[in-house]
DNA sequence: AACCGCGGCAACCGCGAATGA
DNA sequence: ATCATTCGCGGTTGCCGCGGT
């Protein structure tokens, strides 16, 4: 009796599987026959990184169309601008922490990242962003410690909401 | 020693604003 | 005024290291 059973739900089973895998194959054929014409996504491969440092050698940065055509469609005019000023301009230090005077200047130049960068030698506006708002967090957090859980949502939205109202610290 | 879950953080993407032709 | 291109920010994703089991 039990096999019964095992018949009739494993061979329609095995079935349904074979097909969804055929189909999936068929269409990732399909899909990548035209990969070529789409842009990626996802992280930079070591051998973008260098394409994209000689073309902007070749052509500036600020001639993104002329680059974005070096990479054949590959990547976008906004992917190629992104690498370069968060990643791959040489006066970009990835590995520097910010002193507390640095720390001050992103305070005051708090939501102009691009600004707060050009303040600090080194920096890019991504890292001036992101060391923002992981502080943020960490001060949201060191204010809760001793307050009740029900508590921690209510004052970090306040403490958010008193930011963007009058700019002032936490 | 191996695995798992979690938190921190870097990297990526979407979208609207600014700028220039 | 309009369109194309560049710029800049917020939000999200996913990698990686670390501590617990």
């Amino acid at each position: 009796m039990s096999h019964q059973i095992n018949d009739n739900f494993i061979i329609p089973g095995v079935f349904s599987l074979f097909m969804m895998v055929s189909y999936s194959t068929f269409f990732s054929v399909i899909l990548s026959s035209d990969m070529s014409l789409a842009v990626r996504k996802g992280r930079w491969t070591k051998d973008e990184d260098l394409l994209l440092e000689s073309l902007v050698h070749e052509h500036g940065i600020t001639n993104l169309s002329k680059i974005e055509k070096g990479f054949k469609g590959k990547r976008n005019t906004k992917q190629i601008r992104d690498r370069w000023i968060n990643h791959l301009d040489p006066s970009v230090n990835k590995k520097r922490k910010f002193n507390e005077e640095e720390m001050k200047i992103i305070e005051e130049n708090k939501f102009k990242w691009s600004d707060a960068a050009k303040k600090i030698p080194g920096a890019s506006p991504l890292m001036v962003k992101n060391f923002y708002y992981n502080n943020l967090k960490k001060k949201i957090k060191t204010k809760t410690t001793s307050v009740s859980n029900d508590r921690l949502l209510t004052l970090a939205i306040v403490a958010t909401a008193n930011v963007f109202t009058t700019g002032s610290e936490f």
